[in-house]
DNA sequence: GCCTAATACTACGAAATCGTATTAATAATC
DNA sequence: GATTATTAATACGATTTCGTAGTATTAGGC
């Protein structure tokens, strides 16, 4: 419990930080270049407030860090016509090649995942994490209505 | 793998905003203080280095971090007898007063993960989890250079 | 429609972070 | 034991992040 404590914390606190040797991809970008590329590669489009509150940061962070990557040739941002207000952020072609060789790299990673869990418990496991991200997710004012997700799932063995 | 992948979206590229809900304590420290709070803590005392692989940031961020921080009155530092070169870092008697209640604000997230689950959910959510997090440590064809410059990270224990 | 409130975003200066160069102390080699 | 290499940390300038104030646009009363 102590040691996924600190698992947790640290990824809590900064994410991506027990993923290295994206050192290749790190190069080219920081953290939080590569945390935007991936979520609007993910995300197809979203508007810069969607942006800023996936990524964690405050909106007048995400504007810069919106126009660096502008000015790097990898997203572009075009006004809504709905809403004049908004922007829609999306990935250029180039923006785009990028992305699709640092999900290459990342996938290593699932792929170790994968290799180190039987199918049963990769599906045991997502299944659980998967309630737990959405636990943690919740705004804590709201009195938690505990239905929702909360059916029983079936154990089973975890080798180790 | 496409699931892994969403986990990882949703779940794993946004910081927690740990201190959700405790204005004051929030409006007294940032992220990585509150990091740096929190492993000191659960150290005990460590090197300034073993404090910056464990936060995975740059020695030379920890030095001013830690510089903030001895300005606030929360830790202290002390040269090593036995290697000059090296200082131990400590919480002092307010760092820890902080530090305890910053835990505290914080063990609201652990109660919601043992809320949504159920004891044996939980304790294998835990199995689980050590487990995928040994796999993601574990070091990939070592090929690389340390490529000067470059912290290492550290390593999370996890026993089996 | 008109006025006020709320929303989506940018501007800007202050603070934090990072990479690289540098200093000082210890370890290793001969 | 002198010389070189390595390690632990700081210094510093450049980049990034963040909080707050401001601007423009849309939504809500009435």
């Amino acid at each position: 419990m102590e040691q996924l404590f600190e698992l947790f914390f640290r990824n809590g606190l900064r994410p991506l930080s027990l993923l290295d040797g994206a050192a290749e991809l790190e190069s080219k970008m920081n953290r939080s270049e590569l945390a935007a590329l991936l979520t609007i590669r993910y995300r197809g489009r979203l508007t810069m407030s969607e942006l800023a509150t996936e990524l964690g940061a405050p909106l007048s962070t995400v504007t810069s860090l919106a126009q660096r990557l502008v000015r790097k040739g990898w997203i572009e941002r075009t006004r809504s016509d709905a809403d004049q207000r908004v922007y829609w952020v999306r990935l250029t072609d180039e923006g785009k090649a990028i992305g699709d060789r640092a999900y290459a790299t990342m996938s290593v990673w699932f792929e170790r995942v994968q290799a180190a869990l039987t199918p049963k418990e990769l599906e045991q496991f997502l299944a659980l994490a998967l309630k737990v991200g959405k636990a943690l997710q919740q705004d804590k004012g709201a009195k938690e209505k505990p239905a929702a997700g909360k059916e029983k799932l079936s154990r089973i063995r975890i080798d180790d």
